[in-house]
RNA sequence: GCUCCUAUCGUCUAGUGGUUAGGACAUCAGCUUCUCAAGCUGGUAACACCGGUUCGACUCCGGUUAGGAGCACCA
């Protein structure tokens, strides 16, 4: 073993990317650069039939995505070799055979029903399930001919019994008595490795130095540990992760919660926000502080402040430093950012490098867009809201009901000379770039909102009775921008066009 | 059932024998305000329980209770 700190995460393509795993590839990569080591990549995929290539590019991608890079592991050659272990499958033989040969594993032809009656016995005793010896001691000839008549067969490390301590960078020293564990099948035959055996092997050849895995992993440590003993390999470092949780407290589970990084990528949370978030799950530097880029956790990281309990995963708060990234955002970065929800919610579409309202298929300027975005950018929370709050942009015909344009207790009387009053004001303003702005606009429409407040006798500084309807007949909204904002990016036609149709909606 | 792990506001957490038990999210109120946000100000809210140790325990020890994870020819 080199002094060098080297980790890794190992994921088993069967699935995408999920949150509990990105959360370990995240600290594993930040113990990594705060200690100027090696984070590696390795595809645990030993069992074929689960394992599919499509899941390994979307660890690959998500990884990516997040800005979790690795110095070895799929894509970056190594001198360790390949890194999906259905490439290293002569490097297990190698070891099972010799495990073998020392008479540390042996054959087993037990059935699987057999088994299942074994384990079943034992439960009902109050006893710990564990494999009994059975064929432990079968004869080399008989294990021959059974081997020769293809037999079904797997090979079975033989566990000592002994007390087995090592210390958790996290929880202390643990320890677990061996006599509970009974001997574990290590491979299905000399080219089929399983995960506890395949796992010791490769943490050794690959030289890692720290284990930092979540916390479902304990109960596999003594296994391991045994298996290391065995094969004459030094022991790692363990830390083990509090687990996610849900907010039952059980595992963060896919069956009743969303857990795959592409699912929230997809739903427009923020690469920033993910890792924010997630680090903070379980870990605090010890300050006040909570709102980190990676490249600062990376300087402040430390498994000494990771906690011991399981951490409920809070949406709310990740929603909350989702927005405060949004808010983070230039304007220009955010609008790339939210243009493929519009072209999703099918608003507007792309063309010859520009971009059109899909409905009417006018073109749209990207400054236009960039000001709709502008309008928003403190008012929501995940990108894929972008659609919902902004589709009145690209479409000619609101539909709301006449009574959200009542402010107050405005009669239908009222409304019409709230809207008419806003008409008039508007349409003496100019459709030129030095009229017709939102600054502008405010102030013509709040001075017209006094002089409409006077005129019908309603308390002076109470905006609504004009600034309401006005700005409901443009958004055919009950919540929205300001009228201002919204009325500059409509243009003069536009929003003279949505007054007429709410008088005619009051009416 | 067995093994292991864990226990501070609803949630994420600070705290390492003497604190008005701090912060963040959420929540509530106020300010701002045409609405919704954002922002600012303030409020409500926690040491699971029982024993020790100690002049003194949230903090150390033991137990109880509760929760979780693991007990495959999955990883």
């Amino acid at each position: 073993m080199t002094n060098k700190i080297r980790v890794r995460i190992a994921p088993s393509p069967t699935g995408a990317l999920h949150i509990g795993t990105a959360r370990s590839a995240l600290f594993n990569y930040l113990f990594a650069k705060k200690n100027k080591g090696v984070f590696v990549l390795r595809i645990e995929d030993t069992d074929l039939e689960r394992s599919d290539l499509k899941w390994v590019q979307d660890i690959i991608e998500e990884l990516k995505w997040l800005g979790i890079g690795w110095q070895e592991g799929p894509d970056i050659d190594g001198k360790y070799g390949p890194y999906k272990q259905s490439q290293r499958l002569d490097i297990y033989e190698k070891y099972i055979k010799k495990l073998l040969n020392e008479k540390k594993a042996y054959y087993c032809f037990c059935s699987e029903d057999e088994l299942e009656a074994m384990r079943q016995e034992q439960m009902n005793r109050g006893a710990a399930p564990r494999y009994n010896g059975k064929c432990l001691s079968l004869s080399k000839e008989k294990i021959k001919n059974l081997l020769e008549k293809n037999s079904s067969s797997v090979i079975r490390f033989k566990i000592q019994n002994k007390k087995i301590k090592f210390t958790d960078l996290i929880r202390g020293e643990i320890e677990f008595d061996s006599s509970l564990i009974g001997d574990i099948v290590i491979a299905k035959d000399l080219n089929t490795p399983l995960y506890n055996f395949a796992v010791a092997v490769d943490d050794y050849e690959m030289e890692i130095s720290h284990v930092i895995r979540g916390e479902d992993h304990i109960s596999n440590t003594p296994k391991q540990i045994l298996i290391q003993e065995a094969l004459d390999f030094y022991q790692p470092i363990y830390a083990h992760l509090p687990l996610i949780l849900a907010p039952d407290r059980t595992k963060l589970s896919k069956r009743h919660n969303v857990v795959s990084i592409k699912d929230y990528r997809e739903q427009g949370y923020l690469p920033e926000a993910m890792i924010n978030f997630m680090a903070l799950l379980g870990w605090n530097p010890g300050t006040e502080k909570e709102m980190f880029t990676l490249s600062s956790l990376a300087k402040e990281f430390s498994l000494e402040k990771v906690q011991k309990p399981g951490a409920v995963f809070n949406i709310k708060k990740l929603d909350f430093i989702n927005g405060f990234y949004i808010r983070e955002k230039t304007i220009e970065r955010l609008t790339e950012l939210c243009l493929p929800y519009l072209i999703l919610a099918k608003l507007i579409e792309e063309y010859s490098g520009g971009y059109k309202i899909l409905e009417t298929g006018e073109e749209i300027l990207l400054v236009t867009l960039q000001k709709i975005i502008k309008a928003y950018q403190l008012r929501f929370k995940k990108l894929s809201e972008i659609a919902e709050l902004t589709d009145f942009f690209f479409k000619e015909k609101l539909d709301y009901k006449k009574e959200i344009l009542r402010w107050q207790e405005m009669g239908d009387k009222d409304i019409k000379d709230s809207l008419l009053a806003s008409e008039k004001i508007l349409s003496k303003i100019n459709q030129s770039a030095s009229e017709w702005n939102n600054k502008n606009l405010e102030e013509e429409l709040i001075n017209g909102a006094e002089r409409f407040n006077i005129e019908k006798g309603y308390q002076e500084n109470n905006r609504g009775f004009l600034l309401w309807p006005l700005r409901v007949a443009l958004s055919g909204k009950q919540a929205s921008a300001s009228p201002f904002e919204i009325a500059d990016i409509l243009g003069k036609e536009k929003t003279l066009q949505r007054i007429k149709k709410a008088l005619e909606i009051v009416s």
